[in-house]
DNA sequence: TGCTTTGTTCGGGTGTTATCGAACAACAGG
DNA sequence: CCTGTTGTTCGATAACACCCGAACAAAGCA
């Protein structure tokens, strides 16, 4: 499979990049994201089913809060800390700090 | 009119919140809100009706982000930035001093 | 060439949210 | 009272988002 296309700081939107961390599922990833630092999808699976997962990490990708990286048959995903970091200071410390 | 109802610290929702910030228009209010300090719903109509403007107040009301105190006829808005960061430190700070 | 693993894509069902006009309610001032 | 101001509420519509099963694609391996 070809590489992801992947947002540039500069083109991050606040509103975008809100609403990808409005929802419990993928705020769930962006918390396991933060404690592991690389995570496929798979090991990520809960509950819920591949293709639910793989609309999440499409948010959450296409927002700019995290990178795919494709190793073989694998999808490697990690935050992009330093980028959004870069774009919005200390709104990611802020979300993964709270309750 | 009787007072509104504003939920207490303890039970604002993380979520809840972002998806109240992750509209164009009440970002637009909450800014707003953070120059003037107090503003009622009138001032802040731009181009539109009243009635989504109403729904937007209401949406940043009962999550938290704002207080709502009635004077007469006015309804007077303001952020709860306190109580915000004691819940989520840094969460509105970090949304306000972005682009 | 099959078989397995890992994810994506597609389609449909369901629920939520935004938006706006129109009607309504509360209050203040004449 | 009557009128203007300020917001809320209602009802309808349209757009969007989430969810999940099923089919598909890509890669690794026997």
């Amino acid at each position: 499979m070809a590489a992801y296309d992947h947002p540039t700081p500069e083109t991050f939107e606040l509103t975008v990049v809100l609403r990808a961390l409005a929802d419990p599922a993928r705020l769930d990833i962006v918390r396991h994201l933060e404690r592991v630092g690389e995570a496929n999808c798979a090991t990520l699976i809960g509950t819920r089913p591949k293709s639910s997962m793989s609309h999440h990490f499409q948010v959450l990708r296409e927002s700019g809060i995290l990178r795919t990286r494709i190793e073989g048959v694998r999808h490697r995903n990690s935050l992009r800390r330093e980028e959004l970091d870069e774009r919005f200071p200390g709104l990611l410390a802020a979300i993964l700090s709270g309750p």
